[in-house]
RNA sequence: CGGGGUGUGGCGCAGUCUGGUAGCGCGCCUGCUUUGGGAGCAGGAUGUCGCAGGUUCAAAUCCUGUCACCCCGACCA
């Protein structure tokens, strides 16, 4: 890796060199570029069909739970936010406002939505009257504003893409079965489409969605050690059914509240993606979100070029019948310099025809995962390659776990062991990672982790070990077993 | 908004202390030779040194002001 002329190196744990590891990686991918506006970035056309992937298969997941696409107006009326108190507080310091428009000022300033509960809060009221009209399962995919103090490139950005998820509900407990629902689907996509491995699990009161009643996350890890919420769903009670009057009159007719929920997952999917896979040679993407999976690259001198394509397009041809995103690099450059690019981009499979080839009915297949390089007989390629696709997307993920696994660390017990942990992970150049605590539920026992170790509360899993711990900052009997990690 | 730092061709930087009219690498363009892991040679183009003012015979360099961006904190999908 020759670092001089510009190509990235190698990763380091610390999160310094990691930061800039994962800059120039998107950048040299190009899938991305600054804009003009503070905090906000241009999607180009390889960072968006990444986007499009993600939506294709989350729309997919969506329309099968019954779920429909709905559009709902970017600029949302001041008095709007007032309703729900918890959910002005958070998120008025973040708000962008319009005030003027016309060259006139308007008598009640408009912000542009940093999410949509408020607005699809107003218009539910107006479309419910009866339990007949319940449920309402409605997704938008939008652009919200969340004016950030603190940018990256994808992981949080002044503006960014996402969807929203917004149901209402007769009853608490379809409500609540839809929060966990909309959660398996997240984490289904991130796991199987992505190839994320997630922990799925319930936010603490201090780290939950403003205006909650509960909020359900799931956390991935990067190859830095921190986690990085990937999507969250919420179950919002009666809250802002309350707040904006979704009455229902019910088959006993009483008039009750609905019990709303609402999910949502963004392009920071695509920082994970990533900053989980990526390596020292840039970009690695998983076949199902690969934009092109195989790139398919014509080697040896050009005066022999013209056997070596009577044998290229054919197989060119058979691949892409075979639905594989397949594309040819035909341009002038020496071969090396499109290995090293097409791997830069984190295409999952190269594959190499040379006169060689030609002359004994073969070709060279490489993976981008391992770097392995095997020959095949031309007759096998197709299979071959289609079966590489689905080993290299299980492989991926297989690697992600281990990684996550190697440094999750269970039973830690009090803060001091945590500080030694930390210090010792420093030491020896390891990842402070993840780690599994107990916590008697004290919002200040919490905080003050947060405070000494820079790690915060993920989530408590749903699934945690069965044997109980002490709380690690109290020392008190733990109601909960909690992930802590510094996260993004 | 507190603490620190940086602004010099498309990108990354040197030059600033000690003023003398701008340089390096990559990229880009042309030609020839190359092509199974980032090619070689030759030639070429690209800068009002963030902006404004000041000092000086002379400012990227010194002084004053200003703007922008980045990093560390508080906030966050």
């Amino acid at each position: 890796m020759k670092e001089e002329k510009g190509f990235v190196k190698e990763i380091t744990p610390q999160s310094e060199d990691f930061s800039k590891w994962y800059i120039d990686t998107i950048r040299k991918a190009d899938l991305m570029d600054y804009s003009p506006v503070r905090g906000c970035i241009v999607f180009k056309p390889d960072g968006y069909e990444l986007w499009e992937r993600i939506q294709e298969a989350m729309d997919k997941r969506f329309k099968e739970t019954g779920h429909r696409n709905a559009y709902f107006p970017m600029l949302i009326p001041e008095s709007f936010f007032m309703k729900e108190k918890e959910h002005v507080e958070g998120f008025n310091p973040e708000l962008p406002w319009v005030t003027e428009a016309g060259g006139e000022k308007l008598e009640e300033r408009l912000a542009i939505r940093p999410t949509s509960e408020t607005m699809i809060g107003h218009m539910y009221s107006q479309w419910v009257q009866s339990y007949r009209d319940l449920p309402i399962l409605v997704n938008q995919w939008c652009n919200v504003f969340r004016w950030e103090k603190r940018t990256m490139p994808f992981l949080r950005t002044s503006e960014f893409l996402w969807q929203e998820g917004h149901t209402a509900h007769a009853t608490e407990e379809e409500a609540r079965e839809e929060t966990m629902k909309m959660l398996g689907v997240y984490a289904e996509v991130v796991e199987n489409v992505l190839a994320v491995p997630v922990i799925q699990g319930q936010k603490t009161p201090s780290e939950k969605f403003a205006g909650a009643r509960e909020t359900f996350s799931i956390e991935a890890m990067m190859k830095d050690g921190k986690a990085l919420q990937a999507g969250t769903s919420h179950y919002m009670g009666t809250n802002f059914a309350e707040a904006f009057d979704i009455k229902f009159l019910d088959r006993d007719n009483t008039q009750k509240f609905a019990h709303t929920t609402s999910w949502g997952s963004s392009t920071r999917l695509i920082g994970a993606l990533i900053m989980v896979h990526g390596d020292d040679r840039g970009l690695a993407l998983p076949p199902l979100m690969a934009p092109t999976q195989v790139i398919m690259i014509p080697v040896g001198p050009p005066k022999l070029r013209e056997k070596v394509m009577a044998k290229f397009d054919p197989l060119f041809d058979a691949l892409k019948a075979a639905g594989v995103r397949v594309k040819a690099d035909l341009r002038e450059e020496t071969p090396g310099w499109k290995f090293n690019e097409w791997e830069m981009r984190g295409v999952p499979v190269r594959l190499e025809l040379g006169p060689r080839d030609v002359e004994n009915n073969q070709c060279v297949v490489a993976r981008r995962d391992t770097g392995e390089k095997i020959t095949v007989p031309l007759d096998d390629a197709v299979a071959t390659i289609t079966g590489l696709l689905a080993e290299i997307q299980q492989n991926m993920y297989q690697k992600a776990v281990a990684f996550r696994e190697a440094n999750s660390h269970l039973h830690v017990n009090t803060l001091d062991d945590l500080k030694a942990h930390i210090a010792k992970q420093e030491a020896e150049g390891g990842l402070p990672g993840f780690v599994l605590a107990g916590w008697c539920g004290d919002a200040e026992c919490e905080a003050k982790v947060k405070e000494e170790t820079k790690f915060t509360s993920r989530n408590i899993p749903f699934t945690p070990p069965a044997e109980k711990h002490t709380c690690i900052t109290c020392g008190g009997e733990a109601k909960h077993t909690l992930w802590f990690a510094r996260a993004y």
